[in-house]
DNA sequence: GAAAGTTTCCAAAGCGCTTTGGCTGATGAT
DNA sequence: ATCATCAGCCAAAGCGCTTTGGAAACTTTC
């Protein structure tokens, strides 16, 4: 079923049918109303290619997927998709992902704007100073960037949660009970997130006269093999931290293995705050001890951005506004004074 | 830069262009170079909306996501989706991902292939009797099933890796250990992988007299708290197993967790064996005792899936061909015979 | 040297939609 | 009664590609 049929079907042209479908004024009342009816009931659905063909819109939503054997997707991701898809649903948005070689993305961005493939692109994971986020503005497609880069020399539209505050208060916390070897386990330095975090805790330990050493700071892709890591080699120094800030609950799990093997105990000797983007499969108030958290659902991150992208396509939202998301701190058992 | 500028350009007609370039054979070798070198010199690319509008061909493989609030995309997804781009990428084809109402799928699929979104489709995580595979079937659009469904009036072409063979071994290992209360901490049993599981381990009890008892078995999402509560309650029973096969490592942690809250050492009161996906973040070598896993690289299955389903389009393949992957049993100390 | 292939190319007709630029008949102002 | 206005509709021209059904030029065959 076609528009042709159809239109012949209602002894209307194309064209009347076509607006009366897409709503546009120059058709009357009555008529929209059975072109409606007999679309509804021939099950009339436009086809995609065609409108796209003719629009330049597609009615989905890109994201350039880095791949490549040793690149791995961030399980967060998972979690991200499922709020993006929440909304998306609801609007009979399709989400593609174009993936692209992880040391080239530019390429790909092109393609998928060349093509029109899509309406609208989200980034995630922006680094310092991120060049995708120039490319995008520039190839003049609507987008949003999940997280934030810094050292650019344009403003650009975000979402992101307020990671130095977030990491801010999680050390200030700990220097409140009286911490002062506090170390960071932190994700890989080149991201954002990963800068910001760390200057949170610089700014809360600078307040009371405290400095984040470097043999304080490990920054690593969140496994919890590296956790484990970063954790051990941080807990076998001879001033070892009796806190710890880690910007990840997988990699938390690795803290905590590695204060096992050692023989601390949580809080006693270690206190351990992580922040947990919220995934069904493993909650922080299921860990050996009850882990203090900042938390932030990345679901819920995911079908703002959405909501948003679809502003933006369709005009409501435009410029290069941020939002910023504050964080909760979730206080459970993994934190106690400092030992003497 | 679009087809007819391009011809005119050449002074051809878009027909020979277009012909060239898509590697017909009435074209002569000389004209073919020609209009590969200035399609390449002046970047043409064709538009993939019209193509797709005059050839029906989408250059795309579709996935309909089960989305709403209460549904949980699985992490196994994303390492899942880094093989498929691994393919994928190497091919041009990108992914959509259509959400759906979770108890509703049908809707999308017979979007998607009305529109012709799509050129193929992928099916995961089957359950028994899955009318996804029936309505992809009829629908006549080139799929596979990442898994087996059963119960099915028809073949059709799948991907799975050998459950049952698997959790056979790993439950027959554990027999040969010693030990005669064996319990399954499984995933959820509609589940087609969660039933052959189950099969494999009743088929090796079997084998040597001994039953899977129905408080021997756990049917649950597979959650860290999900495995927690399993263990917990398998192992608080009077007639406590002394070895446990787990359906995911997720689960494992929290079985491990439960059995530590027990004061079950591992493996010397409980030998614990599960099932890896392989996972870049989270790997079984480095639980506090080393897991021992059957395993099988999800990723791996995503790539094969991809060039299947790139094979199928091409119509390289046809059939109701299934494929299924011997799993590895890889020992590690998380097993001991079983105690006195 | 004419008939019969071959090779190489082309004009034009779709694919199914949107949008431009009218046209018609009714309404209101003059 | 006359003219401008406007609501409501339509024909046709794209969008950029593929593919059908030739046609011309060039070989081969007898």
């Amino acid at each position: 079923m076609n528009l042709k049929q159809l239109s012949r079907m209602l002894d209307l042209s194309q064209t009347t049918v076509s607006r009366a479908l897409n709503g546009y004024p120059e058709v009357s009342e009555e008529t929209r109303r059975r072109v409606a009816d007999a679309a509804r009931r021939h099950g009339y659905r436009p086809n995609p290619s065609a409108r796209r063909l003719a629009t330049g819109k597609a009615g989905m939503i890109g994201y350039v997927m880095p791949t490549g054997a040793s690149v791995d997707i961030d399980p967060h991701f998972v979690e991200f998709l499922s709020g993006l898809g929440d909304y998306a649903r609801a609007h009979e948005l399709d989400l593609v992902l174009s993936p692209a070689e992880a040391d080239d993305e530019e390429t790909t961005y092109r393609r998928i704007v060349a093509n029109k493939q899509v309406d609208a692109v989200y980034i995630s994971a922006p680094r310092h100073a991120d060049r995708r986020i120039a490319l995008v503005q520039q190839l003049g497609i609507p987008y949003i960037v999940h997280g934030r880069s810094e050292e650019l020399d344009f403003d650009y539209p975000f979402l992101d949660i307020d990671n130095e505050a977030a990491f801010h208060d999680a050390a200030r916390l700990m220097v409140q009970l009286g911490h002062r070897r506090i170390a960071l386990v932190n994700g890989d330095e080149t991201q954002t997130f990963a800068i910001c975090r760390e200057r949170g805790v610089r700014r809360a330990l600078d307040a009371r006269g405290l400095v984040l050493a470097p043999v304080m700071l490990r920054s690593v892709a969140m496994t919890e093999e590296n956790g484990y890591r970063a954790a051990r080699s941080l807990l076998m120094q001879d001033e070892a931290p009796t806190a710890i800030v880690c910007s990840s609950l997988i990699m938390a799990l690795g803290v905590v293995r590695a204060a096992r093997d050692l023989g601390r105990s949580i809080p006693r000797d270690l206190s351990l705050i992580a922040h947990d983007d919220v995934f069904p499969w493993l909650k922080p108030e299921n860990f050996p001890v009850p882990l203090t958290t900042t938390r932030s659902s990345i679901r819920a991150a995911g079908q703002r951005i959405a909501e948003r992208l679809a502003a933006r396509i369709s005009g409501q939202e435009a410029g290069a506004l941020g939002e910023v998301w504050p964080v909760d701190l979730i206080v459970r058992s993994s934190i106690a004074g400092a030992p003497a």
